[in-house]
DNA sequence: CATGAATGAGCTTTCATTCAT
DNA sequence: GATGAATGAAAGCTCATTCAT
């Protein structure tokens, strides 16, 4: 059913409207009607509905292409040398591929809800998952953090990209955004912590479950006093 | 254009379309139909009409009056005790505020391109480049970091938030998300620097600028080794 | 909800409409385009839409406007002097009405299935169902037909009219239809009964139930085969 | 036209289509896709028209076919020793058949117009006269109904059943339909007349024809008074 | 001024028919 | 001959915008 089709002209011209749909949904998202795309790729409307029964569908058709190269690739560096490395390479290397693409940040937004994506998503979950682990096996990422997380960090270093000023550079903010991750290292811990690492903030001992409103940072009044004191010292 | 309608009953049906599309757009974003907003303000869709020449012109008018509340916030902020505090806290309640709203969270990203909402995008700037220095002024946030860095961070905030998983616990990527903002420690300056702080991270000197691909992270070739020695025995 | 238009022009279209989605139905059934109905009523597609929410919402009004005066006659004539007559002539007072019109006879045969219909479906039972009663109680119709036999038989004779050559003249198989409703008088008791009147042909005793195939038309073995010697002989 | 495919395997595409036309058409009538159709006769859409130059020729075909063994039919009851059971288990054989299936339904209503099937329609004629003659011949149908009547009843019966509630039992409004044209035996006529026999319901003199509105009963006013007391008296 | 009816282009989708393979 | 891909003209429906009332 989702095989490809036999013949010659076929198989071309859906590869022609995959190529007008990947342009199109990429400089205006889902919003670009369909002729448009049709007009594009040198067919009737009717043609494009041969290959894809919805406008949807063809959407998530041209993205989950899109996305299985991505999870091709984390799946290609699960085993690399070094771990972190990959990691955040990896991070930077997705976030400039989907940068200006608005459809494959609305894709990698939403989760893939599709049936023919969920096996993508799930792939791209568990590729990504095993980089982060090892990640953090080698204590290049901090150990709170989980793979949704890292999903929706992702998504959200997208968008600041896509905003960015000309003069910050590519990958400014990504970069940015990846140092949320980076484990402060041996010696940090002497010293104040101050990140949201969930841990008490002063003596590093567990908190409190918070099931609502802002997450605690200390353990208790008596942490959140020495901080203070701490703080009004500085 | 700026002038406001004179007659009572006017003034008051431009509050409650302003009031009705806010809830509209907040929810569904630009998508709205327009019929809907005007019957839930109890108009005609020609009063709406009379009110704002277009429905993004609406739209604009809608969000423009809500970042404003938005920057008036940042502005009394401005002369808080705990600099690092209220840039966190402020950074914070503009996501919460905003997480759930299609509207504003579009509008955040956009630049605030209008005419009209001009003045309040440069306000807003203003405003919050305040408080970034004052929070760097006394180390709470990393000094490499400017205030069009913060308004992206914002915007992937939010993105982020309106993505988590429900066991995450609202602010949990906003919190993740200001952790890159903060300053490592004196003591930590000692260890490995690993952060993306615009300095070689061996030996700290400033970089050569990257214009494309991935920033770099090393002055030079000899850093980049001593960086590799220094993580294979770790 | 179903509220006419207050303004004079609303009203008149939708007056408009309704008669040129009258004519088009009446002709051509459900298939006739909306665009054509919009255009015969010399207003556009939106504004059929504003006054019906769906094409088959139209239909149904169209039809059930009809079919609300055919209630009302049929209402009027509950107390007429003379049952038998009042029923026969308003059989064939409604198939002429309905005769040509492909919508009405559609609408008539289906049951009247929309929520709105709904009433009037009911109202429509219940008159036709006193007019039976009142004709069926002056021994103008035979007892064992009833209400739902009734409107099934108006929906065969408004097709079978409508095959009718030229010469048959209107109401030929209507009137052929009724006589399968008038009860044999008296005298015809004596002679041998043909007709599927449930009970035995022969002797008129009540015949089994036969739940499936051609209905018994004999009480046993014996009553079939003395109408079988007598046929013989005829 | 009428020249069949000589190669064995365009012969079984072409009895394949038909066969999954029948079954298509019956279901769901003219509006059945002909995709559907090649679809399932397993052929491509192309081969259907290269046996038949449009889906309403394939239609046609179809219905022929099946109108044909109902035309067989007839004629080998044409010698039947009771013409009476003959006649009217003929009539109710041909609504049985037709009953649950749209296409020959509609195409019993049709006269079958086209070219090919005028031949069929005129042996069906031909042969359901033969019959009906016979019948009238034996005194089991009356005399005053011709074939025209007998083939429009025979549309009517098929509608009355396809809208019969399912405790009615099949058949039900079809002997309803065939009770109309029994003949009144002889004692009856003695009897008051009433039913639409085509002579005056008193006297039985010829009535003057009719040609709107409802058919005169009665030879002139003198009869219809007669009538009336006779009816006060009962 | 306010209303909400009217407009009409545009959207997605279907399907009979043609035609390259 | 057979295939099924391509076509393109509808269809039903929506909605931003205009304008008569």
């Amino acid at each position: 059913m989702s095989g490809r089709p036999q013949r010659a002209d076929a198989r071309r011209n859906r590869e022609r409207i995959l190529e007008a749909a990947f342009e199109a949904f990429a400089a205006d998202g889902r919003l670009v009607p369909l002729d448009d795309i049709a007009r594009r790729a040198g067919v009737g409307a009717g043609t494009v509905y041969r290959h894809f029964p919805t406008k949807e569908a063809l959407f998530q058709a041209v993205v989950t292409e899109r996305i299985e190269r991505i999870v091709d690739e984390a799946e290609a560096l699960v085993h690399a040398e070094e771990p972190g490395e990959a990691f955040y390479g990896y991070l930077m290397w997705v976030v400039e591929r989907a940068m200006f693409n608005h459809a494959l940040c609305d894709a990698l937004a939403a989760d893939l809800g599709t049936l023919d994506a969920r096996g993508t998503d799930e792939r791209f979950t568990l590729a990504l998952g095993e980089l982060l682990r090892r990640a953090q096996a080698v204590g290049a990422v901090r150990p709170d953090v989980d793979v949704q997380d890292v999903r929706s960090l992702m998504v959200g270093a997208m968008v600041m990209e896509r905003r960015r000023r000309p003069e910050g550079g590519p990958g400014r903010m990504t970069a940015l955004a990846c140092d949320a991750l980076r484990l402060v290292t041996k010696d940090d811990e002497t010293g104040p912590r101050e990140r949201n690492e969930r841990g008490c903030a002063v003596c590093g001992k567990p908190l409190a479950a918070a099931p609502t409103g802002r997450p605690a940072r200390f353990c208790g009044p008596a942490c959140r006093q020495k901080a203070h004191r701490r703080r009004k010292t500085a």
